[in-house]
DNA sequence: GCCGTTTTCGGCCCGACTGTTTTCAGTCG
């Protein structure tokens, strides 16, 4: 159990005290305990066994005993006393987005709303305005708000991060067994989706019985939905994962490991409209092969007609198709582009050469502005933004304009004493909601690089949000709009705004659009980042670290930049130093 | 429930934003 996860738990357990009406000081005191855990930058399980658990800040001798059990149990006995003592659906309610504590609990003792399909029907019925302090617009709110919640879980999707962690086990389970050869990922997480449906592996074997064997047996399987043993050697099975992501195994020989991989990694759409390419041509294709129909199969036709390929890259290039890389076989026009020879040479992270959004220990991240320098050295980066919080995001511990000053003179000091990589003094900066800036511009111009971002004030209409955001980036301080829609997956589906507006005001103001690698971001998502490309907008492919192995979260952001079809020469951080100065006007 | 160079009891305490009010409660990051 690691330090998120503890601090996850305390603040739950605050929100249910909250709505269990306790006294307001050992809330805050919970909540006090979790934000200062998150802030940790040792592991609690090591602090616990040096003893020094008391001396974390906000931990007493109650939450000591806590996080004891915690680290021994995975939770602790009166979270699962206070949990089972409110209806889940309570819950449920107060994960929505809007909804706190004391709001649930005037819905549920007003209204004895105990579920999501309560709450819809009440605002459905204009109930919720008449409470105090409510209105037709929160009702509004709140029937938007739960709507979407239950779309969101009716989908079941899980996001990428957590799909490729999943995946990632059970890849290394399967691989200890003597019958499986090599176990590759397909479907969407190979197509490096945002979200996924399910899990789809493929594993190498010439005895598929005994591989579905293991897959059956895997660590943490809570159900099988099913095995199918087909014959030549094809099985496929099904198993549930922890109890919340449904895993497809389909085992083939290595001999047409091409095929396989093709048809298995979709998309479906995809797959349908190059089936349409084959056919025209006189074939079909199979999961087991290109089947014959008519034209000789050159090269290599087995004697039944079907051809088997081992490469994805010959299963393309018999069809007269460049190699497609499996982030854009969603039949956005890869298979034209293929034929035609003119795919893009899509980034790769080894393109990456610097972070712009980094956070550190002077806001609310774990590490010191050296740490994090030595570290990006580490990963071969010749230049990190500095970008902390300002003064409105003032639970992140934001930098006054005097505490600004400061950091910046911290970060010269660093890049005169340190050879190799650069820092850049920059800053996090709050759009406030009238458009404004959360620094002067006087401040804003001694800074290497100014990334501007919406964190307060999301309710706002479409078109006073997207005037807001203008505004920031037609001020000439400004480099870079972080994460610009505001999207968090599972909590928020990302403010009402117009982002070709936004796009347009980039374009004409010669500014950057951020995707934010954080897994529970990913901001801009592949479709918008593909139309800030065919705007020709600059992108720039950022962490938002708050902790040294976020840095490793660049990877995803590579992903959605690669399904937007983005190559090196689209992204502003795959210049050098020199460049990169002379983009961001230092 | 935490904390103490006033205290082992009695005070703790983010600030902006929003929608609801006519002075403020609830939510959020």
């Amino acid at each position: 159990m690691d330090n998120a996860e503890i601090a996850d738990i305390l603040s739950r357990m605050a929100r249910l005290l909250e709505f269990k009406g306790e006294n307001p000081f050992k809330i805050a005191a919970y909540e006090k305990a979790a934000r200062s855990i998150k802030r940790l930058e040792a592991d609690l399980s090591s602090i616990h066994q040096e003893g020094r658990l008391s001396g974390v800040p906000g931990v007493g001798k109650a939450i000591e005993d806590k996080i004891e059990e915690m680290l021994t149990t995975g939770t602790f006995e009166a979270y699962e006393r206070t949990v089972a003592e409110i209806p889940r659906g309570i819950i449920e309610i107060m994960d929505i987005s809007g909804i706190g504590p004391k709001t649930a609990r005037v819905l549920y003792e007003r209204l004895g709303i105990v579920s999501i399909g309560d709450l819809i029907k009440a605002a459905e019925e204009h109930r919720i305005r008449r409470l105090p302090r409510m209105g037709p617009k929160q009702e509004e709110r709140i029937l938007r708000a739960a709507r979407s919640r239950v779309q969101s879980s009716d989908f079941r999707r899980t996001p990428l991060a957590v799909a490729t962690a999943i995946a990632r086990q059970v890849t290394e389970e399967l691989s200890s067994s003597p019958y499986i050869m090599k176990v590759l990922p397909a479907g969407s997480l190979r197509r490096r989706k945002e979200t996924v449906g399910n899990i789809d592996l493929i594993a190498l074997s010439d005895e598929p019985e005994k591989a579905i064997d293991a897959f059956m047996h895997a660590g943490k399987v809570t159900q099988a939905p099913g095995r199918w043993d087909a014959d030549e050697g094809n099985a496929h099975a099904a198993i549930i994962y922890e109890g919340n992501i449904r895993v497809d195994l389909y085992v083939g020989p290595e001999s047409y490991c091409g095929s396989l991989m093709q048809y298995l990694t979709g998309s479906k759409e995809h797959n349908i409209h190059l089936h349409e390419v084959a056919r025209a041509r006189g074939y079909s294709i199979s999961r087991s092969g290109m089947i014959y129909e008519g034209k000789q199969i050159e090269n290599e036709r087995p004697d039944n007609g079907v051809a088997g390929f081992a490469t994805e890259a010959a299963l393309y290039g018999f069809l007269g198709l460049e190699y497609l890389p499996p982030e854009i076989r969603e039949d956005r026009g890869e298979i034209e582009a293929g034929l035609d020879g003119r795919l893009p040479a899509l980034i790769e992270r080894k393109d990456i050469k610097g972070d712009l959004h980094v956070h550190s220990r002077w806001s609310d991240g774990r590490n010191t502005i050296e740490e994090l320098a030595l570290h990006a050295g580490g990963l071969g980066y010749e230049y990190i933004a500095i970008t902390d919080h300002s003064p409105s995001t003032g639970v992140a511990n934001g930098l006054s304009e005097e505490r600004l000053l400061e950091h910046i003179r911290e970060i010269e000091d660093i890049n005169e004493r340190k050879e190799g990589i650069r820092l850049l003094s920059g800053t996090e900066c709050d759009i406030l909601s009238d458009g404004r800036l959360d620094y002067s511009n006087r401040v804003l111009e001694g800074l290497d690089i100014v990334v501007a971002a919406v964190h307060a004030g999301l309710e706002q209409d479409r078109k006073s949000m997207t005037k807001r955001v203008v505004a920031a980036l037609e001020n000439e301080h400004v480099d870079i709009l972080a994460h610009p829609t505001g999207r968090k997956f599972g909590k928020r589906s990302g403010y009402d705004i117009d982002m070709e507006e936004v796009m347009q005001a980039a374009f004409d103001n010669d500014k950057v659009l951020e995707i934010n690698s954080s897994p529970s971001r990913l901001d801009l998502n592949d479709r918008h980042a593909r139309m800030a490309k065919e705007m020709g907008v600059k992108i720039a492919i950022n962490t938002d670290t708050h902790s040294l192995a976020h840095f490793d979260n660049i990877s995803y952001g590579i992903d959605v930049a690669r399904r937007a079809w983005l190559e090196p020469a689209d992204v502003v951080n795959t210049r050098g130093l020199k460049e990169i100065g002379s983009i961001l006007r230092m």
